[in-house]
DNA sequence: GAAATACGCAAGTTTATGGTTGCGCTTTTC
DNA sequence: GAAAAGCGCAACCATAAACTTGCGTATTTC
């Protein structure tokens, strides 16, 4: 993986654009330990209206991050975990390449 | 670490906005592939001007990303990778509480 | 010391984002 | 079967985000 001009960024970008707000990042920590949930639940509690957390959802949805179903009358969110390992995946990464850098450059000085 | 209503859901917010768009993350990304850069550098193959990259890197700044200094004409700048690691820790907690609810989950329907 | 390089500051534009209110429809609940 | 709960759709608003252009200044380079 390249981390600058691969595909690899234009999927990642989104992803971290997705977590970078704080009432999302609520919903998916509230997801991930309470399980599925419905919009009226992921409202309780914010600050703000459910029409502002249908759409948050919808911004995590397009993401990969959750997904969700109707049941009955209401609509149930749920967890997708497969875009936030490839995130975790790519900090990892980035972290390894600045280690490896630093190392080119102490030795670069070294010499 | 709460995922919701602790202070690091406002700490790790901002940090996941930062990275949170492509320029941003191929900044990142150069900076830990090839070390501390100029902005002159930076802006190289981006399709954007040298302002942009110098907003995006205030930005990286701000969430505690990168840090810059001036040395002669030119202001290098570089990874700071204290946030990032944090924002990894971040993800891996919500895979880990996502695993234990679909456990619990399981466990009950079992019941 | 003139030309080129590397920036910073400021103003301006455009589009996206986060949020709201109002209304109507379906599904439960009592 | 009326009331309440849970949503979806649409319009609208204010602010922030991503970039640009223009210009002035310090630092190298030749």
């Amino acid at each position: 993986m390249s981390l600058t001009s691969e595909p690899a960024l234009a999927k990642a970008a989104p992803v971290f654009a997705a977590l970078g707000d704080e009432t999302r990042l609520t919903i998916v920590g509230r997801l991930a330990a309470d399980g599925p949930l419905s919009i009226a639940r992921l409202t309780d509690g914010t600050g703000v209206t459910r029409q502002a957390i249908t759409k948050h959802l919808e911004v995590l949805a397009g993401a990969g991050l959750v997904h969700g179903a109707r049941h009955g009358r209401e609509h149930i969110w749920t967890l997708e975990t497969g875009q936030l390992s490839d995130a975790r995946r790519y900090l990892e990464l980035v972290s390894q390449r600045w280690d490896d850098a630093l190392d080119s450059l102490r030795r670069f000085v070294e010499d």
